[in-house]
DNA sequence: ATTATTTACGTTAACGATAAAGTAAATAAT
DNA sequence: ATTATTTACTTTATCGTTAACGTAAATAAT
């Protein structure tokens, strides 16, 4: 370093002012293409400040205008194909708008959750995109951004009570529909496998789940609900649920990673799918049509549901379109039928 | 907001100053805990500090001391399991050194990559992760990094021929086991498939295929090597190559995005893995054991090359240890082997 | 011809923090 | 008893930018 870094003047805004014998605000209103500055002093200081390269410091600027041009995604898991593809969407939105985007992982942990937003909240980002943990049922910590004047919105993991922009898909329509499926297809018994009862997605789809059973007459009984809130017991709960006598012959996984202790249990207990067991995940892998035997799923626009989210997030933050909408925005889901479900021959 | 904001004073330095009688520079240190301070002076500032929520702002922070406590992941893509994984490890250390973590996308596009290093290579990053397109062969947009004193380490994609820490994986040595793997399988002709001729992993994988070819006497055909460089063409090379009268009995896919379409051209040309061809893929992807057949799979370290890759550049951010390696640091992969690879019978 | 307005800049201050240098009082060293 | 040192602060300046306000000259309005 040493002499490079004597040699190498940092090249600010007032270095531009001197060497073209301006004052700073002048080269910064140039460089913002004030209506304040003329035409030939504008191409004079553009020029220069490309010759030198100048790039303005952005925490003079953030400090200065309050903005940082940055936006927070805060979500459970980055390695599950759904959340991926929504920061693929977020990301795009951010890039094109030129924002920069934060990560910050939960893994499924509220207090994790809770330290991120208390990390976060003073000054660093302009806006929040989150993805509840499973475990989260308090809203303070999400309230506080607020205050903070920090626009908050959510994205498929959503706090129902809190007034705040949501983007989710039709979860309640998409489950029911899965249901109407596995029902058309014959199943007698339809169990459905969660990782959390709090999670409004989880509510929501059982809800369509139960709205589909009840049409048809069947009884919700407690049992067709399978609660595997902990990972690492998740294949033994669907291993002893799989081969318990009265085991259900059509099961709705309505989270992906669900998808492959169930082929796994399956396997084990030489359940063929769909013969013994018809399956349906809730899921955006793109090996689902090369497993064995390929999966029904139901594909979440996830991609959609990172830019809608986004859009709406950089939309409140333009002060020319200020008005924060508080609604829910339902981007739906698509079934793909393949081959872990098929009406049962008789 | 109005009326909010007029009653909330905002929490800075000064405020806390004021109210304690004591000079700002007194707050900075104290909550430093300087031991130019005394312990109840500290004690009485940290307590207001609690009691009023007081958090410091990033930016005056960043622009004083020039640094951010913030790195940069450069990356192809998200929605790949390996550099999700690879992104987890990187979280995963940043936050326990209380360091942010900007995600950028390039995907695969070198013109992006440039881009984007542009627009943060000035005082908004401390240090930069990096994994480049499979079209990057210029450095230069990399090292002006360093002009500007940012720390570059590269993962998984590097740059040969730059003199920076790199952390990948053992490419040359777990190609030359999997290519071993299909020979003892007693395949007679393996292709490799790739996505780029260009990278670096490429080529390392490659060589090791050829060596373990040349150790078996089996003679190097160009058309051994398949470039899928295109992702709308893969598909219909594959098909195409699988079509043909001499193709191979064995193939190796040297990423992971390779596996779906190899599955799908062998079901369309009703190919039977491994009976017609055996195939082994690098991939994180967990569903390779269920997979119709199971894919045997060379299993990158994802998860700890990026948490080897943010730890080497968390410490060379850190004043304490401040010698830059520009060492290789190469972490082992594992052949899994399953069921779309067997020994044939005879 | 005089006044009003516009144009194209400049000056000053401030964002909130910290580094560098200063200082009064207390304590230690001689 | 005098000087040196340490303790525990304060004062001042600065990071690089932009907001708010100021102003001379040119142009337009009357």
């Amino acid at each position: 370093m040493g002499k490079l870094e004597l040699l190498m003047e940092n090249i600010t805004i007032k270095v531009l002012a001197s060497k073209l014998n301006l004052s700073a605000t002048t080269i910064s209103k140039a460089l913002q293409d004030s209506y304040e500055i003329s035409e030939p002093t504008k191409n004079r200081v553009r020029a220069l400040a490309a010759e030198l390269n100048y790039t303005p410091n952005t925490y003079a600027r953030s400090l200065r205008t309050r903005k940082s041009e940055t936006i927070a995604v805060v979500l459970p898991e980055i390695a599950d194909h759904f959340f991926a593809l929504v920061i693929n969407g977020i990301e795009a939105v951010a890039r094109e708008k030129g924002y920069h985007v934060l990560i910050y992982l939960t893994h499924e942990d509220y207090n994790r959750e809770k330290e991120i937003l208390e990390y976060i909240k003073k000054g660093r980002i302009d806006g929040l995109l989150i993805s509840v943990t499973k475990n989260t049922t308090a809203t303070e910590h999400i309230a506080v951004m607020e205050q903070e004047n920090i626009p908050v919105i959510f994205f498929d993991r959503v706090m129902e009570q809190m007034q705040l922009p949501k983007v989710v898909t039709n979860d309640f329509e998409s489950c029911y529909q899965a249901t109407q499926h596995l029902l058309s297809c014959g199943c007698k018994k339809i169990s459905v496998c969660t990782i959390s009862a709090n999670l409004e997605i989880s509510k929501q789809r059982i809800l369509g789940y139960q709205k589909a059973m009840t049409e048809n007459n069947i009884p919700l009984e407690e049992t067709q609900l399978l609660f595997c809130d902990d990972d690492t017991q998740c294949y033994h709960q669907l291993y002893r649920t799989l081969k318990a006598k009265d085991r259900p012959d059509g099961l709705i996984a309505i989270v992906d990673k669900l998808t492959l202790p169930i082929y796994q249990a399956c396997e084990k207990l030489n359940l063929k799918i769909p013969q013994d067991l018809q399956v349906i995940s809730f899921s955006n892998n793109p090996t689902a049509g090369i497993l064995n035997p390929s999966l029904t799923t139901v594909s979440q626009p996830a991609f959609l549901i990172g830019q809608t989210a986004a859009t709406l997030l950089l939309n409140s933050l333009d002060p020319k379109n200020n008005k924060v909408q508080q609604d829910i925005t339902i981007i739906p889901s698509e079934l793909i039928i393949r081959n872990s479900t098929a009406a049962k021959k008789l």
